[in-house]
DNA sequence: GGTAGACCTGGACGC
DNA sequence: GCGTCCAGGTCTACC
């Protein structure tokens, strides 16, 4: 458990926490999904009760087996980048010294590559209220709930085995329909293999390379997904990033030459490079609606979309778990 | 290597 | 309530 975690600050910082099947809890200040593990899906519920820098407690909606536990430590781990190397967060605040006093560095990601991937998909060519409006229906129609819960996220094996015509029908994917069906399968029949990934001996290029021969992966999808399995060198690149260069850095131009000079203009952060831009967007965010923390999904979140998701889950039995890397 | 146009959905807008 | 326009990255065809 890092010494300097914080739970608001940290699962709020990037805005898949906003996406089914995640739920941030403001007045609780709670992270809630349901997670996959061997004995079945689970609700869990995160919380940090004596504040940053202090242990993370998971409830869940059933008592788990060691295996269980053991999985569940691994996927909240990896949601919250718990075993993000220290000397390395240290080099990007001596790098860009502007987030050193409120220590952020780390960005919330899904418990698997393939939820990540899957996220970032159908973040592309559609505004955010439909990004949250895909997810929200992905998990309604393909995810399995644990007893008396909402959907968790779909199994890649799930979804490699859906039609086409129902994904578009039901889950509102439009024309990526195929598409996720397809990196669905390459999850599923093990040729995308998320350790190889994830694995930093793997050169960041050929990282890039696989991604973007994925099905739906553009050069802005694969730089997106490179950052999430934490490799932050290379700048996903959309229309926001153009707003970003326009009205808080001042740049002028079309919007090729804006994304142009973005690039350049974060290029002396070097690995460090999406850290520096994406704080920079987000600092913006807040400074329109508040710290993310205090984003109502029934009221900020609204300004995403008109519908809102349903049926709060029930905590049934708890059974509280410590969360972390110390012992 | 660069570019035009299609792909699909939901929100905004005008009537 | 209906029709039209628009935003949003990827992909293919073409130059």
């Amino acid at each position: 458990m890092p010494a300097d975690y914080s739970l608001p600050r940290d699962a709020c910082s990037y805005g898949y926490f906003l996406l089914a099947p995640n739920r941030w809890d403001v007045e609780e200040q709670s992270l809630s999904r349901p997670l996959r593990l061997p004995g079945g899906v689970v609700h869990t519920q995160l919380t940090q009760p004596a504040g940053p820098g202090t242990p993370l407690t998971a409830a869940t909606s059933r008592t788990l087996s060691s295996a269980d536990k053991a999985s569940l430590r691994a996927q909240v781990t990896r949601m919250l980048r718990l075993d993000e190397d220290e000397r390395h967060i240290a080099g990007f605040h001596r790098l860009d010294p502007r987030w050193k006093r409120s220590g952020r560095a780390r960005l919330f990601r899904s418990p698997t590559m393939y939820e990540d991937v899957v996220k970032t998909i159908t973040s592309c060519n559609v505004t955010w209220p439909g990004t949250v409006q895909m997810n929200r229906r992905l998990c309604e129609v393909l995810g399995e709930a644990p007893p008396g819960g909402a959907g968790g996220f779909p199994d890649q094996a799930r979804v490699a085995r859906a039609r086409p015509e129902m994904l578009r029908a039901r889950c509102r994917v439009g024309y990526r329909d195929a598409r996720l069906i397809e990196v669905s399968r390459l999850f599923a029949r093990g040729v995308i293999r998320p350790a190889w990934f994830e694995d930093p001996s793997t050169p960041d290029d050929d990282v890039y390379d696989a991604l973007i021969d994925l099905p739906g992966v553009g050069p802005y999808a694969a730089s997106n997904i490179m950052q999430l399995l934490g490799r932050y060198s290379r700048l996903p690149l959309d229309t926001e990033s153009v707003r970003h260069g326009r009205t808080v850095l001042g740049m002028k131009g079309s919007s090729a030459q804006v994304m142009r000079q973005v690039r350049t203009h974060f290029a002396p952060f070097g690995a460090h490079a999406f850290r520096s831009y994406w704080f920079e967007m987000w600092r913006f965010y807040e400074s329109k609606h508040g710290k993310a923390w205090t984003w109502e999904r029934d009221s900020t979140g609204k300004l995403f979309t008109a519908a809102h998701l349903n049926a709060p889950s029930r905590i049934r039995r708890v059974d509280a778990a410590s969360v972390g890397h110390s012992p």
